[in-house]
RNA sequence: GGGCCUGUAGCUUAGUCAGGUAGAGCACCGGGCUUUUAACCCGGUGGCCGGGGGUUCGAAUCCCCCCGGGCCCUCCA
């Protein structure tokens, strides 16, 4: 069974309507990795609904949280809005100025990631935090919290095993810069929380308005409160033991809330990079992923994999193995069949579920999704073919195409232009034509290959210039020099490529000019 | 220091929760397609399931110990 199939069985326990959440600060550019925070929830939320639950899918920007420091695309001008809520910041401009006319700092980062999300058929119901502070649901939370402050206090020191210290309070003020930092807590008198900031300003803060917000291991808990939360699936970093789940859970039952239940997911590392990060410029953005990579393929990546693995992602040699599994996985799905062992029953069940939640949009047929040729093949006659219609018709040629190619197949091709012409396309998969004969390819080519070369150099003289009237050229030269086909192709693959392995080599030649090609034969 | 997750063929992994003879893909090797050598089809090699102990008729699966990798206990998907 499928993970997400797996979680929807076990929210069909619970009561009442089930509220999938999704959280991510805004705190710069997206990544690769926030994919996995989006897309497990999302693939829950579908699988409730394929299981006949009612189900919402929200994604909850955490819009209140501070600017916790000057992040490298940042101007040093931003210093001023540290401890600043997201939301109350301007976004940076190209310079990483800040930017009067580009909207909030938080708006400005997610409007692209929520583009993206639907590119891969995710469209959430956005939840800003900030505007649930704004308009007072947090309010009964706040009270609840601030008047349990010492049941709160004892739950996170005992349970994650850390001290608070002395002046801890359950809520923090925005002082009179708009700062959360440097303010404390002076007293409490509902509604307002009274404070003074580090300027020494005193001033008071209404809980019924995002002038303040709970600190992040209760504000978590009082969401799930506040929206009737009944899974929300959580990067490890929460999910450790003593982290903020395994506090946020007996707090929201404190609030009154009826918490769901603890999941973790692994992170997404690049490969050989380690974990994602922005500062250190390890990082692949959604949209830029996009733009190579198909959306389903996208998704599959994440839905073949459970939950509590690493994922490596990497845009080389990797994407053609996953995206290649994808296609053949839809082509020719796993079906059960009678005396079949348990294990692979079940996991008939996972693959198929796997496929059912790579499509981007829920209820549509997986098989028109494939492209109905590999992606190795793809990238070979997208490097040899500078027209689309030259891809397509060799496609016919090879049968990989019966008639005019679907959208799926053309967005395939698109996207593996900009695949191939962006630097995260792997050298090994690149075709080089070599414009001289390199020393170690010629100490491959024996004496017998030779002869065949010349005969062939000579031939191509004056044959037509076409795919076929070549490749009737290299088999008759070949024949005729008395050298096996096999060990032909090998020689012309070194002379022309520098390997002894390549794609069709008669389309390579036809795209090649007649002098060069004949010049570079001629040569060895 | 305390704790969570993870370790299955060269690589990526399924199967672990509900114990019952180790499955798959890639790579590799071989064959076929009498014009496709990074296409396509068929077949094959390859695993004391990290190590050790225990429970059981039976353990990759449950329990204990150890080793390696990742992570948390301040913010991080």
């Amino acid at each position: 069974m499928h993970w997400a199939d797996f979680a929807a069985q076990k929210l069909s326990e619970r009561e009442g309507p089930q509220v999938v959440v999704s959280g991510i600060t805004p705190s710069g550019e997206f990544h690769i990795g926030h994919l996995r925070e989006i897309l497990s929830a999302e693939m829950i939320h579908r699988a409730c609904l394929d299981f006949g639950l009612e189900s919402r899918y929200v994604f909850i920007v955490d819009s209140m949280d501070p600017l916790r420091r000057v992040y490298d695309f940042l101007s040093p001008s931003y210093e001023s809005y540290i401890g600043v809520p997201l939301a109350n910041i301007p976004a940076p401009g190209e310079d990483g100025e800040p930017d009067p006319e580009g909207g909030s700092y938080a708006e400005f980062f997610l409007r692209p990631f929520l583009g993206a999300l639907k590119q891969i058929g995710v469209e959430p119901e956005v939840i800003m935090n900030h505007e649930t502070y704004q308009n007072g649901e947090f309010a009964e939370m706040i009270d609840l919290a601030i008047t349990n402050r010492d049941e709160i206090h004892g739950i996170i020191e005992s349970v994650s095993g850390r001290d608070l210290p002395e002046d801890w309070f359950p809520y923090s003020p925005l002082g009179s810069n708009g700062s959360l930092d440097g303010v404390k807590v002076t007293g409490y008198d509902r509604p307002f929380v009274h404070w003074i900031d580090g300027q020494g300003i005193e001033g008071k803060s209404d809980i019924r308005l995002a002038e303040g917000k709970l600190p992040w291991r209760i504000d978590w808990a009082a969401r799930w409160a506040i929206h009737s939360v009944t899974c929300e699936p959580a990067g490890k970093d929460h999910g450790a033991a003593g982290g903020s789940y395994d506090t946020g859970i007996p707090i929201c039952e404190l609030l009154g809330g009826n918490p769901p239940e603890k999941m973790v997911y692994e992170w997404i590392q690049l490969k050989g990079m380690g974990p994602m990060s922005s500062s250190a410029g390890v990082t692949i953005g959604p949209m830029e992923a996009l733009s190579i990579v198909p959306p389903e393929i996208l998704r599959y990546v994440i839905a073949r994999s459970k939950m509590n693995r690493h994922i490596e992602f990497d845009t080389g040699a990797m994407m053609f193995l996953t995206a290649d599994e994808y296609e053949r996985l839809v082509s020719n799905p796993p079906n059960e069949e009678e005396g079949m062992s348990k294990r692979k029953r079940i996991s008939v069940k996972t693959r198929r579920g796997a496929m059912r939640f790579s499509q981007v949009s829920r209820d549509s047929d997986p098989s028109d999704s494939v492209g109905g040729v590999s992606f190795r093949h793809l990238s070979m006659l997208a490097q040899i073919k500078s027209d689309d219609d030259g891809v397509w018709s060799s496609l016919r040629r090879s049968g990989h195409l019966p008639g005019e190619p679907s959208t799926s197949l053309r967005s395939r091709l698109e996207k593996m232009r900009s695949w191939i012409g962006g630097g995260h396309f792997p050298e090994g998969s690149r075709i080089i034509i070599q414009s001289e004969v390199g020393e170690e390819a010629e100490s491959q080519i024996d004496e017998d290959s030779r002869s065949f070369l010349e005969l062939l150099a000579q031939r191509l003289e004056s044959c037509d210039w076409d795919e076929d009237s070549i490749g009737e050229t290299v088999r008759s030269s070949a024949s005729d020099s008395g050298l096996g086909n096999r060990q032909a192709y090998v020689s012309l693959y070194l002379v022309i490529l520098g390997r002894d392995y390549g794609p069709r080599i008669s389309s390579l030649m036809a795209e090649m000019d007649r002098e060069s090609l004949i010049g570079v034969i001629s040569s060895i």
